[in-house]
RNA sequence: GCGCCUCUAGCUCAAUUGGCAGAGCAUCGGACUCUUAAUCCGCAGGUUCUGGGUUCGAGUCCCAGGGGGCGUACCA
């Protein structure tokens, strides 16, 4: 290998004339931001080496000007036959092949930043022809289902992603400078639980075990506040066996936290700090422009309860002790259907869901909710049938959902078995008692907060993006027809062929 | 799940009331030493999503199925 990155030993060039290995020196980005002021046909004597991808080629006969492509960007390669090596066969190199380039940083007589093609080596062929390049794909379906091609012609979608891997990136750190400790916790549950929400279900051979994907980390998290982990947090993928749409990918990553000693005050103070921290640092603003209306993410953001909220949007001035029936009537009347087993708190919710949550648009906070809604958080400390939980609300959308969790396990036993009287009453997506969580419980969960932010919505947020799927790399979709489906891989056997080679080194 | 819309060349899109399936880009061949979605000439490229039906004749109309989008429901 030598200094300039081309490989001129035949040991490290394959005999298809690729190379195995290839080592750029520079990026289309870093080349703009060092020399991006240079006046037309300067000439810099600097050398670099570049990769990347051929995406666009004008060719003039003796001169050929192609735009290479990486991570970072494009800049144009400029290619005279009399200094380009093999200029037949440069010219010959197809939209979408991967070339390797070293040369000399120019900017031609019209003024564009260039690099003079010295040497070059084909890195990889495109069999397959790019899309159109003015128009990329269209087909949203094709964008998602092939997404290594999108990630080179939709602009918007990479710098999506890249924004989306900073966002993790800045959080994590925000997190561990407040002391917070990352955590992993198990994927398979023996009992789902930490939501209301369908799981998804397997089954592990060996053990002879029912399984199912977590549709929340929330009770193992807990469990190791028990343990003296005062503050955790996880970037969970979670399951949940629902329906798709803009808005939803049955996986999806929350992020959770919980924190010793603080409560859901403490987690309000947290939340609108975090959120504003990430919106400064990727974008500059706390001012956001989102699906064409403004978005004040400054710190601090309203906090106003769910029967205030119910007042001011919906004219309803009712609480907990407001008649069964005045509040059945009040559903009746907005065609929420209404089931035997509701009491007031679900009503109220319901009334909410229905009249208010979607008039707001945030940031706010909708403070306390009914304690038959709530399984898992703490009673009210001044209102009785009333939780200490609350909703962050930010550009429409539910962006949190936290808590004073709730610590006492008998109090937690009612609820659970208050839940597992709904499922006997046909709610298939209430909850089901977990005696190891109350277990852990019975050894004592001090004061604690807690929190669950749906990272992908935050995303969508910060890219300004009205679809999940823009945001999610390769989100779940029916399995393309006609390319060939694998064999069954349930039933495969018990596994004691050890043909796997995968995870290797 | 339900409702509405949609599917034509590798990509982006045309095709009158039902009347010979087309263009641009990409590919292939040719011209061109400062292009910027380069330009120009030429070749090739099709199960019009699938299967039925109506008709002398269907990309177009009807029925069923499939893929996708949007809305809605469940939900974060």
């Amino acid at each position: 290998m030598s200094d300039d990155g081309i490989p001129e030993s035949s040991e490290s060039m394959g005999t298809d004339g690729i190379p195995y290995r290839f080592e750029p020196t520079a990026t289309a980005a870093g080349l703009h931001a060092a020399h991006g002021d240079l006046e037309a046909g300067a000439e810099t004597g600097i050398v670099v080496t570049l990769a990347g991808r051929l995406m666009l080629r004008r060719d003039q006969g003796k001169l050929f000007f192609g735009v290479l492509q990486d991570a970072t960007g494009r800049v144009q390669l400029f290619a005279p036959e009399k200094s380009t090596p093999d200029f037949a066969g440069f010219t010959g190199l197809h939209l979408g092949d991967w070339v390797g380039v070293t040369g000399e940083v120019i900017v031609t007589r019209r003024g564009e930043l260039s690099v003079r093609v010295g040497e070059w080596v084909r890195l990889a062929a495109a069999r397959r022809p790019f899309p159109d390049k003015w128009h990329g794909i269209s087909d949203t379906d094709t964008r998602y289902r092939q997404r290594y091609v999108d990630l080179w012609v939709t602009d918007e979608a990479r710098e999506a992603f890249v924004l989306r891997s900073r966002a993790l990136s800045v959080m994590r750190r925000w997190l561990e400078d407040r002391g917070f400790l990352e955590v992993e916790t198990p994927v398979f549950h023996p009992i789902p639980g930490g939501a209301l929400a369908r799981p998804f279900t397997t089954h592990h051979n060996a053990l002879d075990l029912d399984l199912y994907l977590r549709i929340a980390p929330e009770l193992y998290l807990k469990r190791l506040t028990v343990g003296g982990m005062e503050r955790v947090f996880e970037v969970a993928r979670v399951f949940r066996n629902e329906g798709v749409s803009t808005r939803h990918n049955p996986e999806f990553t929350m992020l959770e936290l919980y924190q010793a000693y603080a409560d859901y005050h403490d987690i309000m103070a947290l939340v609108e700090e975090l959120v504003a921290h990430l919106a400064e640092t990727l974008l500059g603003t706390t001012q956001l422009e989102y699906d064409g209306r403004q978005l004040d993410l400054s710190v601090p953001w309203r906090r106003a309860t769910l029967t205030e909220l119910l007042a001011e949007h919906a004219g309803l001035e009712i609480d907990l002790d407001t008649p069964r029936d005045e509040l059945v009537r009040l559903c009746e009347e907005r065609d929420i259907p209404v089931k035997d087993h509701d009491g007031p708190g679900k009503l109220i919710m319901e009334l909410y869901e229905k009249t208010t949550e979607p008039e707001l648009w945030g940031p706010v906070f909708v403070v306390d909710y009914p304690k038959e809604v709530s399984p898992l958080s703490r009673d009210h400390r001044d209102r009785p049938g009333w939780v200490e939980r609350f909703e962050g609300i930010v550009a429409g959308r539910e962006l949190c959902n936290a808590f004073t969790e709730l610590v006492d396990p008998d109090d937690q036993r009612e609820r659970f078995e208050a839940q597992e009287a709904g499922r006997a009453a046909g709610d298939d997506e209430a909850m089901v008692v977990d005696e190891d969580y109350l277990r852990a419980l019975e050894y004592g969960l001090p004061p604690t907060g807690g929190l669950g932010i749906g990272i992908d919505r935050l995303v969508m947020l910060l890219t300004g993006t009205t679809a999940i799927r823009d945001v999610i790399l390769f989100p779940t979709l029916r399995p393309e027809q006609g390319l060939g489906t694998p064999a069954d891989p349930g039933d495969g056997g018990d596994g004691e062929g050890d043909a796997d080679e995968g995870a290797g080194s």
